[in-house]
DNA sequence: CCGAAACTAGACTCATTAGTCCAGAAACTC
DNA sequence: GAGTTTCTGGACTAATGAGTCTAGTTTCGG
């Protein structure tokens, strides 16, 4: 009773997942024992086979579930700015957002471990291409392309533009942090310098510009 | 004779390096056994173990050597342009030697492996960035720093300046290539129009506008 | 409360691993 | 060419791996 309305059987499936989580992100896929794992469950290992069939499935299926969910509520398609004013706080918000999400050690470690696996596995890295930066480029591009509508930003190729913003923000402390290991997580204010600076660039290099425009 | 002075000795010893370098960088640290690398290195096993005390010991000086020597020769020092026409030019031609040093099966795949192994192997993956991004950014601020006092570029913090140029060059294809294997490493074609749209953002960005200041 | 399904503990198979040991062969040094 | 170092190949240890099997226990739906 209490607050748990999941059966026996699904409690045990989602024990094995969380077991797995740990594992994996922290030993590697070879690097992880299925007995560990079934101790670590509080499970017996036939089980573990039961509710997956193998290493491998069992593997794959964590990767990819921790993949899907990954990028979800970014880049907020209501409240786009219509005035140039706007601009600079909406895209600093933007860059937060972004940060935020992505820079947890829990992502961190899912993008070393699939990144080290990529020979082995190389649909899990795909996947996680897809869902997480492609997909966050996309919807950033339809963004753009909805500012230059508008006559604020001027980018003949939204797409191109997307990539750029995306990388300004992240490529620093994604990569650094992928290198120097989850102590090296920015902290908010490091973060919120990089993401002014980021929207800086982005604007120097991509706003229509009206006012000089109009001086000409 | 013919053209090897090496004795016996030191050609095992590069055997058996050469084929750790093939092994670690295809099968990852747990994944290489050492009866295949000895097969491979065409020595026994024992000498393996002679030459190196151990497998993580042959590991960590493997990677340690092929880290040591990644970024050579990058940003030539002589040469920085001083006339404001050179810069666009000057600032292709550093992004395309950076993306032709850096976007190689070789060191994509020691990328991988060594992120990959960040909880095993901390050190090294400190290594890799310290040898890798971290000098690549300080020779580039230097360059920065000097064209600053030239006039041509208005930075207040060269280093910042740095590392956005940096990743504006390499997020893109790196973080790709990471994931999507080597089969994703950009063609020269792309290269190019990716350094064209890099160095344009960045000297929008850091140009010192000397003519419109004079307009004010 | 009965029968089926899910689960348990632990033994078991078979393959593989890092690293050691040994007796003889080959390669260098003087 | 004698003596020393290096190397070979294969046997060996001790541990560990994934996955299976079994016989008995718990859980759950009807």
């Amino acid at each position: 009773m209490s607050e748990s309305f999941e059966s026996s059987t699904a409690r045990k499936h989602r024990a094995i997942l969380e077991a797995a989580e740990a594992l994996f992100l922290r030993e590697g896929y070879l690097g992880t024992s299925m007995d560990e794992l079934a101790e670590r469950s509080g499970v017996s290992k036939q089980t573990v086979y039961k509710h997956f069939g193998s290493k491998k499935v069992l593997f794959v299926e964590l990767v990819t579930s921790m993949t899907a969910g990954a990028s979800d509520n970014l880049g907020e398609l209501d409240r786009i700015p219509d005035d140039e004013a706007d601009l600079a706080p909406y895209f600093m918000q933007y860059a937060m957002d972004e940060m935020r999400i992505v820079m947890t050690p829990r992502l961190l470690r899912l993008r070393r471990l699939v990144i080290g696996e990529v020979s082995r596995f190389p649909e899990l890295a795909q996947a996680l291409f897809e869902n997480g930066p492609q997909q966050s480029i996309q919807s950033l591009a339809n963004i753009i392309a909805k500012l230059v509508q508008r006559g604020l930003l001027t980018a003949p190729n939204p797409a191109a533009a997307a990539t750029t913003l995306n990388w300004l923000v992240l490529a620093a402390p994604i990569n650094e942090t992928m290198l120097l290991g989850d102590d090296a997580i920015p902290t908010i204010a490091a973060m919120k310098a990089h993401a002014a600076e980021a929207t800086r660039v982005f604007l120097t290099a991509y706003a229509s510009d009206t006012g000089r425009d109009d001086l000409r």
